[in-house]
DNA sequence: TGATTTCAATCAAACGATTGATTAACCTGT
DNA sequence: ACAGGTTAATCAATCGTTTGATTGAAATCA
């Protein structure tokens, strides 16, 4: 039935133990081995299907982006139109990212993964730049302009939506301390749906703030 | 003259290589041949002096901890007495807190070691997080109860300190991508202005917010 | 004081273990 | 039989650590 090929299951197997060993324990601190024990495969299937370690690394990288990507939504669907439905539509936004960001099953793996890209000046760095932040910044900041009523790409606006990222970010980076500061035992939609409310609360304080 | 003497020259010089190879490289990625060479000694400096690799590591993020303690002020000299000053003492404390992080000259191998201990599950997380984060979070978060008239150990309020310190992180987090946004060639004490007006500028909207 | 002992500190060299990569033999399905 | 995958075995290189010798400045003798 669905059982995938043998070949593209080893692929997929490696690149799934790649992105969550690459993430959690970063990739100078992770072995060959421990990458073909988890997937369940030799050594050499990693030179084999991606030539080396240095290619699975780059494999997953592409992986991550793509499946961030498909929860984020393309950047192109946007039709601001007045300042209400503009802010509406980022706190939408917002919503959908710290949902996966913060509490999605597969967001850990994910979100480590991209962390570490970012912290890392690795090659692939230029390429979730280009591709990935960029595009869905400047989306953003189109939004941010149209709800605020201030020029899109003014350097008020970059530096704005980049604190609001930032709020978002924390959540994941510095979760364990979060956890242990308030006393959650873990962040189900339940916390995540708090925190989300937390954070739209400040979208709108910091939209009227700014508006002119 | 102020000449250190000599056993306590090596051990300086190697905590200065570990926090900028720790922080930048990571642990694993970072030999104990290069600490030695960074710091101008011997390989077995390390084992005498720290114990090993780990050890020397441990020394570090205790050196780290300590300077920007010495930055963000003790955690007990607060005296707030009503909203007002309470909020003039966050905002003058978020700005102490951006000026360092954002654009003092030690501040990207301080401030690249510390994510690194916080993104990885290391042992000294648990150290860092009980002498250094939790007793100034607990600190921020008095100020903020005072400030918007909360209490100070509600989860609104913890979580809401939370996303402020998220703001500031990541413009060390991801500076080099808001460099590459904005079209800054660095961030001098005036980009660092510009964006601790910005960050104030929401710290007060977001207790205005929250205020009953 | 002058000779001797002691000890912390540093060094070059080498240790065993582990790293990423490679090889050649071996399956497995067609 | 044969090509695509997989395997165990092995490679040189590098890892963190350890060793034994050497230094120079105090400490302890005469």
């Amino acid at each position: 039935m669905g059982t995938e090929s043998a070949p593209l299951q080893t692929r997929n197997s490696l690149v799934e133990a790649a992105i969550h060993l690459f993430g959690h324990r970063g990739f100078g601190q992770t072995s060959t081995r421990e990458l073909a024990a988890r997937a369940g495969t030799n050594i050499a299937s990693i030179a084999y299907h991606f030539g080396g370690k240095a290619g699975l690394h780059a494999a997953s990288a592409r992986e991550v982006a793509a499946r961030i990507g498909a929860v984020l939504g393309s950047p192109e669907n946007i039709s601001p139109t007045n300042p209400t439905e503009a802010a509406a539509q980022l706190e939408a936004m917002l919503r959908r990212f710290v949902a996966f960001l913060v509490a999605a099953p597969e967001a850990p793996d994910i979100a480590a993964f991209m962390l570490r890209e970012l912290t890392d000046p690795g090659e692939v760095a230029d390429l979730i730049y280009a591709e990935f932040l960029e595009p869905r910044h400047r989306m953003l900041c189109q939004l941010w302009g149209v709800a605020t009523g201030r020029s899109p790409e003014s350097e008020e606006v970059k530096l704005a939506v980049f604190a609001m990222l930032g709020q978002v970010l924390y959540f994941r980076i510095g979760q364990p301390y979060v956890l242990r500061r308030i006393g959650w035992a873990g962040i189900g939609p339940d916390e995540a749906g708090r925190i989300a409310d937390l954070l739209s609360a400040n979208l709108h304080a910091m939209i009227e703030r700014h508006r002119t």
